[in-house]
DNA sequence: ATGAAAGCGCTAACAC
DNA sequence: GTGTTAGCGCTTTCAT
């Protein structure tokens, strides 16, 4: 059943059934309705393909991340997929992985699709910065505009919003320094932009507040509990008073190593997460947790790309102000 | 850049070039290299719309989920994804959310695009098994193979692979009595038909036990630990001393409400989960689970429709036995 | 307001 | 082994 069929049956040109399938003003109402009529007693459904073809779009985003069984990621997808398809616009999903090889495959991979636009979850996409690895992304908004959630580079194109999350780090930090803590543990699981810049909040702050910073409290480690608690009491003596995390999944993972070595959650140690999540308060004591304000970003990401897709211009940056969240695992 | 550049530049028909994208074995070695230097040097990619026009396909797999936030169809769909591209299918993904409605719409929708097969993930979509609420999916059948995860139905076209969500619900329940546990409080938070076998399993092994069914011990209630034990705490007097739910969350909601009200556990309450997710070995204590074999699931799924797709047959209908995973909340 | 016809870029049957 | 050509089903310009 084509438009041809459709025509015919309904005793009309192949270009009036196209009109009328795009609700075009220019019919007549009574032909729309003969149309209409015929369309759907034929339960008629133009072909996606052939509309891909003359109008050089399939009305499709493209939504990469590294792995959506990540809870930060899948809420972002599930948020995405969601206004996106609010707009008429459905998604292809590709989870990339986090290695820079995988990840610009993917990107390359995802835009032969034609996709009409591209968002980057999470700010693995901008690897160490550096020209180098940040070619594929200058290519990719050549041909659509690409949007960052919470990676920022400079490239016509590329449109990014940002957490602040060196700012709510560095505050964390003077706020534990502030209430006593001295050894203060950091733990994180990616060398994304954004691990980065938390790491530098929490290293400037250390340095302002004039404590040591002592290497062996920065331990990089997978991104699950049982490994982080194994982890942890595999290092043998491991002296800290605070715990800062890059994602609650770590931050539970000091938690139960403290249970474990029997110290009083929040006296003899502080800990806090960040992303918020459901760990938070499934824990117990329940976990203090930074908002990293994932759904703003993600707002923001389809907000501007709806715009540009209909030609309005857009502002480049924006970032937004993370929020702690605190629970029973501090005390100040 | 098209196909009748390359084949200009190459000094060969699109013919030629042609097969040489789709490397047929009737292009000479030496042809081939001539064009495909072209095509490097050109940077050329074919038209993935044209190409869909001509081959009625452009490998897609549609998959359709109520909700990725959701850390089983999370899991879930970082699974399929990852499979289904190994075989060089994209996917698009559809969140339907859970209303009837809604779930039919979200079908039609990604048929529209012409996928090659379609995967549904979770019970949901067999409604209450009627053949009104499943004709959507006779529907869809016609057009493309249809996967159901953790669904049945009788349906030509449609495949389906079951957790025995029954028997291990009866085995638990069973298990519970046997240890003594009479009041056994029973959570869930849909209607799906995993659910439904869920309460079955529960209901058949607490009148096989000899106890009374007690409908105030049946809570359904949203699936988010803060509800759930708000919920509970709101039903003021609400004896019982075992819990099975239908989820992790529902399972920590209920151990909020146990640990709130100073009852011991495993001691005063057991309490035993599903899904066997993170959320398992965040609480405290640990949360004993069941292992509702999710990846088994999903590569049963993957692997027939790519038999499917290839022309083969497959075999039409399996179940896989899930697993109790003991841990903190139980002592039998 | 409607129709005829020329693409869109590719695949595949057929001819050589 | 390679080229010619007719679709695939739609959009869109140009007539009328």
């Amino acid at each position: 059943m084509n438009i041809y069929d459709i025509a015919r049956l309904a005793g009309v040109s192949i270009a009036t059934v196209s009109r009328v399938v795009n609700d075009s003003p220019k019919v007549s109402e009574k032909t729309k309705q003969k149309v209409r009529a015929v369309m759907e007693e034929q339960n008629y459904t133009p072909n996606v393909f052939a509309r891909g073809l003359g109008l050089n779009s399939m009305r499709t985003v493209g939504i990469v991340c590294p792995d959506v069984s990540d809870a930060y990621m899948a809420e972002s997808v599930a948020y995405l997929e969601k206004r996106f398809r609010g707009y008429g616009y459905d998604c292809i999903l590709y989870c990339s992985g986090y290695k820079q090889e995988s990840k610009v495959n993917a990107v390359q991979m995802v835009l032969k699709k034609k996709i009409d636009a591209l968002v980057l979850v999470g700010s693995h996409y901008v690897g160490d910065g550096s020209e180098e690895e940040i070619g594929y992304l200058r290519e990719a908004a050549r041909e659509v505009p690409v949007f960052l959630i919470n990676g920022y580079v400079r490239c016509p194109g590329v449109y990014c919003m940002l957490s602040e999350n060196y700012q709510i780090m560095y505050d964390t930090v003077c706020a534990l320094t502030e209430a006593g803590r001295k050894r203060i543990l950091f733990l994180y699981d990616s060398h994304s932009y954004s691990a980065t810049q938390k790491l530098l909040g929490y290293e400037d702050a250390l340095r302002d507040n004039g404590l040591p910073m002592v290497e062996e409290l920065k331990i990089f480690t997978e991104n699950k509990i049982s490994t982080v608690r194994e982890n942890l009491l595999q290092r043998g003596e491991l002296n800290f008073d605070a715990v800062v995390a890059t994602d609650d999944g770590l931050a539970v993972g000091a938690l139960k190593y403290a249970m474990k070595k029997q110290m009083r959650i929040p006296e003899d140690v502080n800990i806090i997460g960040f992303n918020d999540s459901e760990l938070a308060v499934c824990c117990e004591p329940e976990l203090t947790s930074i908002d990293s304000r994932r759904d703003a970003l993600c707002k923001t990401a389809v907000d501007s790309l709806m715009l540009l897709l209909e030609g309005k211009s857009v502002r480049h940056k924006r970032s937004v102000r993370c929020h702690l969240i605190k629970r029973g695992t501090t005390n100040f």
